[in-house]
This record gives C-alpha cells, structure tokens and sequence, in this order.
DNA sequence: GTTGACCTTCCAGTTACTGGAATGTCTTCT
DNA sequence: AGAAGACATTCCAGTAACTGGAAGGTCAAC
C-alpha cells in the first residue's frame, strides 16, 4: 500500500505517518522507485497508533503499547499499569481545567460586561499574590 | 529589582521572565552593569502574566489582556469576551478529556491485569476503525 | 584575592506534528 | 511522444511556551 493509500484507511496524513516511521515507530517497506510499501501488518500498527493517541496516549505511551501488542508473552497487568497511569494524568488535568473554570465563572459573572472600562476581571488578574501588600 | 527578586515576587522562573521580555510582553530598564532592572510597573505585569497563565490562558490571550489592563479606555466587554472564549476553550478540552477518561474506564474494567498475554484494552485499541473488516 | 551567588547571552531540546519548497514518478489523455 | 495532474520523495522551518546548559561577566563578603 502506498502512503496515501494507508493513510485513507487509517486516518492519519501522510505527513504523520512518514514522521511516525522517522521516529521509528513503523518501519515500512520501499518499492522500487523510492515509494514507501506498507504491508498489512505496518497498516495495523498505524490504525493502532491512531487509535491510542486519540485517547489521549503520548508517542511514547504508543510506543511502549506497540511493544506490548507484538509481544505474545506480554503481561496485561503491564498494559493495564500504563492506562491506568495515562487515567490518573487525565483526571489531573480536568481536575486543573475545572478550577480554572469555576474562577474564571465566577469572574465572568462579577463583570457587567458592558462598554466601561471597570472590570472584576482585570482586577482579579492585577491583584495576584506576591504582589498585593 | 533585579530579576531573581522579581522572580521571586511574581513566582515565575528568571528564564520566564527573561522569555517574557524577549517576546514582548515586558520591557525592563538596565542598570549600567547590564542587569536587567524591573520598576514596579514591570513587576506587576509579571504578576498579572502569571496569574493569567495559571488561569490557562495563552500567551496571545495574556497579550491582549495587558493591552485592555493598561488602556484607560477599555471595555469590560472586551475583557469579558477573552474570558468566555477562553472558557468555551476548557469546557472542550474538559469534554474531550471526560471522554477519554470514560472510555479508558472501560477497557480497564474489562481487562485482567494479571500475567496472562489476554487484554481487552490491546483488543481496542488494534481493532480501531478503518482497519476492521 | 578568591569564593559563591547572582547576572548576562546564546544554543539546543522538548511534543507532535504541520506547511512549504523543490523535485521525482505514475497514470491517463490527446 | 508529450503534457497534465495526482501522487510520491526529501529537507528545512515553524509552532507553544518554555527549560537546561555552557561560557562568561559582576557583585558582596570574607
């Protein structure tokens, strides 16, 4: 399969792929006049790729699932460890993204809004700690 | 000020601050020995930076509320519409994240997590689609 | 005069791509 | 045979927001 052929299956550009296959995560093969040669296999791994990333996974989370996947004497406790740790780094970052919305809420709701130039908001931002006296 | 104690005021790194300035968004004296020297003016822009940052908001977005911060003639209304992009912008992420997260629950449920090659996460993750059959 | 803390600049690296330029190849149409 | 258009190749640069490190200058204290 040609790249844009694997990349339609897949739904990763062509771009992604061929950086993908320079940070070694698939190495496909090459015709004769230079085109890279995807057999099935490297089409899974792409799918593959695609599929954990847009969970969230790092490249090197892909990585080492990649690993995991080709080896048939693999552990699924060692899969699980990873997710679960991908899990908590989640739950951290929408705890993180829900602190900033509740005072950037309560913020909004505090500024009228309107063509003058009082603001809560600005003076929120002014007043931050290290600062005031 | 020199940078160390400023840095110290605001919370942020003497390498962020001296980014900061390299792009823009403060513009210190210098003493005649070449170190840099913050006025108060400076060290509340830093301050204000920082605090926006930490609300999540992007350098860009942190450059145009110091522009309404410093402009007498602003409207809050102005002010408020950062804001609420900026809020629409971590309720997707907080979404996509949630996501994520629920999906990621599932396969971990499912899965064993013991010494057997057998995992439910792995299955998902290679049967993505585009691939199936 | 020398240590140690502080400051300076500059360069490189991080994450995961994306865009673009310059060029080569394949297929199809006339 | 030649030309057009869709594909492919490599390489270089840029993104966001810093962080780390090297090599060196400055300052205060002992």
């Amino acid at each position: 399969m040609n790249i844009g052929e694997v990349a339609e299956a897949c739904g990763l550009s062509a771009k992604t792929i061929r950086y993908y296959e320079e940070i070694g995560l698939v190495a496909p093969d090459r015709k004769a006049n230079g085109y890279r040669d995807f057999p099935e296999a490297e089409g899974h791994k792409l799918a593959f790729v695609a599929r954990a990333r847009s969970l969230g996974f790092s490249i090197e989370d892909c990585r080492a699932l990649l690993a995991l996947y080709d080896d048939p004497h693999r552990a699924s406790s060692d899969v699980r460890e990873i997710v679960r740790s991908h899990v908590r780094g989640i739950d951290r970052k929408i705890a993180d993204l829900q602190g900033m919305r509740d005072t950037l809420n309560h913020l909004v709701e505090r500024c009228q809004g309107d063509e003058r130039p009082e603001c809560p908001i600005l003076d929120d931002l002014a007043s931050a700690p290290g600062i005031r006296r």
